[in-house]
DNA sequence: AGATGAAATGTTATAATGTTTCTTATCCAT
DNA sequence: ATGGATAAGAAACATTATAACATTTCATCT
């Protein structure tokens, strides 16, 4: 596991109160599953702790290797492919098709719309919620008589912060 | 290579002048090529064709295997993925990320939004043209100071036609 | 406490996707 | 024709993900 390339990022939901530490975001998942009757496990609330102190879109294998050390004890790939299918279908977590890599959730208490933010420069990735492009996606499925199931919404490119350090 | 659940797809740009049949689209990728000054060679424009005839987002390695039946000689992965970098770098080609899988672009001469409908059901594609949505996406860029390189945008579900086949 | 069934995890192997490296062939401008 | 650049061939390898089956854990009932 490597460490961040930043603090943990601001949640820039307008309606967002703050900022909240990986702690505070395990604690509300835990929640969740609690209110939801579904099975938070060790296992599970591990990968998602590791998702969250990583701090940017992380691979599968990173994540295998990272449970490894921990439990001093092979780790085979299933095991951490489970805990992420677990972690998505509960909306805790993203996958980013893009990268092969794997995201937590900003506001997985929300119905949110998976867009994401993508630096190539410092491998970051930023959630953002934008309910108009939720709406436009709808209106042109309905034109074509498509019903949804899932969407997938990413943007590459160079965040704010690598653009500056490393002036044109 | 498959053969494609449906006819040639209408193309659904409001702009556009009518279908348009897979070989006027290599056609047209090809004076494409050659208006930018760059080489359309046999293999791309074969593995263009494929694409164009299997009406479908098509994997990596179902390319290989077509042109391993039409050369009948080994072809190694890196001749398709090579064809396919190319295609992409030129707009006449996308990948579709969520899938895995590569798709021929409607409309090349036009730098446009690679954003794709596509059917669980008949496993098919539809690329649509919105210009709101990339409107918007460059919106929250500019307020995050972000600079846009590549967008990604997939939506999964269910198309009309097979929604009405399989009836609830 | 012990039995039981469902859910979760472990284990091994393998499939699917994509890249690196180095060599050979082809193009095309001079 | 020839020499440099671009493209393609070939072999090995890297990465990502799943299949299949065995075992463990856990909640619940008795």
């Amino acid at each position: 596991m490597t460490k961040p390339p930043t603090p943990p990022r601001p949640c820039i939901d307008p309606d967002c109160y703050g900022r909240h530490s990986p702690r505070e975001r395990v604690a509300r998942a835990v929640s969740i599953c609690e209110d939801r009757g579904v099975r938070m496990t060790a296992l599970r609330r591990r990968v998602l702790e590791l998702l969250w102190a990583s701090g940017r879109p992380t691979g599968a294998y990173e994540l295998i290797e990272a449970v490894k050390l921990e439990v001093s004890r092979p780790v085979g790939p299933p095991t951490v492919y489970r805990a992420l299918a677990f972690l998505m279908a509960q909306g805790l977590v993203s996958k980013i098709a893009s990268l092969n890599a794997y995201v937590p959730c900003v506001h997985p208490e929300r119905d949110h719309d998976c867009l994401f933010f993508i630096c190539s420069g410092c491998r970051a990735s930023v959630e953002v919620e934008d309910p108009r492009i939720g709406g436009l996606l709808a209106e042109d499925a309905a034109v074509l008589g498509f019903v949804t199931t899932r969407r997938t919404i990413e943007v590459e490119g160079i965040c704010a912060q690598c653009a500056d350090a490393v002036p044109a």
